[in-house]
DNA sequence: GCCTAGGTCCCGTTA
DNA sequence: TAACGGGGCCTAGGC
């Protein structure tokens, strides 16, 4: 890895063409070739870079360049796209290489698949009497989150999402109508869950006869970490 | 905007809850506070981070921490939420701090709403003797991109895209939907322009009567450049 | 202030 | 490989 902090100027020029006026940044450059330029704030993301596979060319300044007192000139070209970004340095302020080896990688947990894990064991939350089908039901148009049944027996599909909005709903629609034409299913009744459901999305979904349901991960977690120290 | 490259482990506690085993890795922390632990490789995102506005106190490690090998803990708690980030640095390989000043920022062109501005300047390009009604014409569930009548005096909903999926087509049937219940406008034809379709959206669309149509920039551009030219 | 829509989205997973 | 869905999404614009 190396680090520079440099005054330049940058352009990006593929999906969409961006430029930055001379101003003083620092450039990261991975050691596959990617190059990262960040300023002093804002957020993760950088201002302007190159995303791997690519390759990192340092050349000479032309006349008029040299003239505007450009000192050198990065080309980084993506090697599978017309992607390209080019660095003009006027002054380099700081130059260190490092040497990082390869990253173990990111452990993460209370993402929406164990949402939906927790809500298949624990289904009978959703109504007493309720019994998982399975999860990730499979149709002709993708997987259901959860298929259940109700306490008279009817078939239910669960879509699950952290955030609830509209896409949602059109996506748990379009399942209810397929498997509401399959005489082996219908009828199937539908319940949007999610931790946090958009004003938009809780209309059209009722609209529907959908129902909403508020999803509380921590008092999930708490039901199954009760139960588990029953065993 | 100080540069850290230092053997750590790190843990996010927030919104989800993540972990990353020991390893040397770039700390940036940027002058308002805000962190990035990037490794060397991947993609700009960094491993883990605290967006702004947060606040970094670098403290003693306690006595178990210490016995493992930490020389240093930092506790960077975001202000407004719960979500905290917790360093341990086992070792500083690097450690430098540079002064980078405010940035003046990007400018992009090509973006969605270029080719809006594009498309109805030149709704041409769609039929001969169409015409423009207005962009973002309102209506009770948002902004349809464009309005335009076509020759024979016909209204046409023009939704643009970069991209062209399903949920484009999904928002355009709503709009369609509810201007058709409107004798003002009615009958309401559908246009889905993007510079890229994908096939279940075409296959959907073209299914509700919709007319897919793919935008090219460069050549909207050229049209305009070219038109420019002559006043 | 919240909410919506776009992104050089990125990124994993799966058909 | 391409497409689809999620993200600690982030970020800009509208109300």
């Amino acid at each position: 890895m190396r680090l520079v902090i440099a005054r330049c100027s940058v352009d990006y020029d593929g999906r969409l063409t961006a430029h930055l006026p001379l101003a003083t940044r620092l450039l990261l450059v991975k050691a596959d070739g990617s190059v990262l330029v960040h300023s002093d704030g804002g957020s993760y993301k950088p201002l302007n870079w190159m995303s791997p596979p690519c390759t990192m060319a340092e050349v000479e300044p032309d006349e008029a360049q040299a003239g505007d007192g450009v000192v050198a000139v990065w080309r980084v070209q993506h090697a599978k796209s017309e992607d390209r970004l080019t660095v003009l340095i006027h002054e380099v302020l700081h130059d260190s290489e490092h040497e990082l080896g390869v990253d173990p990688g990111l452990v993460k947990d209370g993402v929406e698949a164990h949402l939906q894990r927790l809500l298949a064991e624990h289904i009978h939350t959703l109504g007493h009497g309720w019994s998982l089908v399975r999860r990730e039901y499979m149709t002709a148009i993708g997987p259901v989150d959860i298929l259940a049944k109700d306490s008279t027996g009817v078939s239910v599909a669960v879509e699950i999402k952290r955030r609830g909005e509209i896409d949602g709903v059109e996506q748990l629609t379009r399942y209810l109508e397929l498997m509401n034409r399959d005489p082996h299913l219908a009828p199937v009744t539908g319940v949007f869950a999610a931790q946090q459901i958009k004003p938009q999305a809780r209309t059209l979904a009722e609209d529907r006869g959908i129902r909403c349901v508020v999803l509380d991960y921590d008092a999930l977690k708490g039901i199954d970490d009760a139960e588990s120290r029953l065993f």
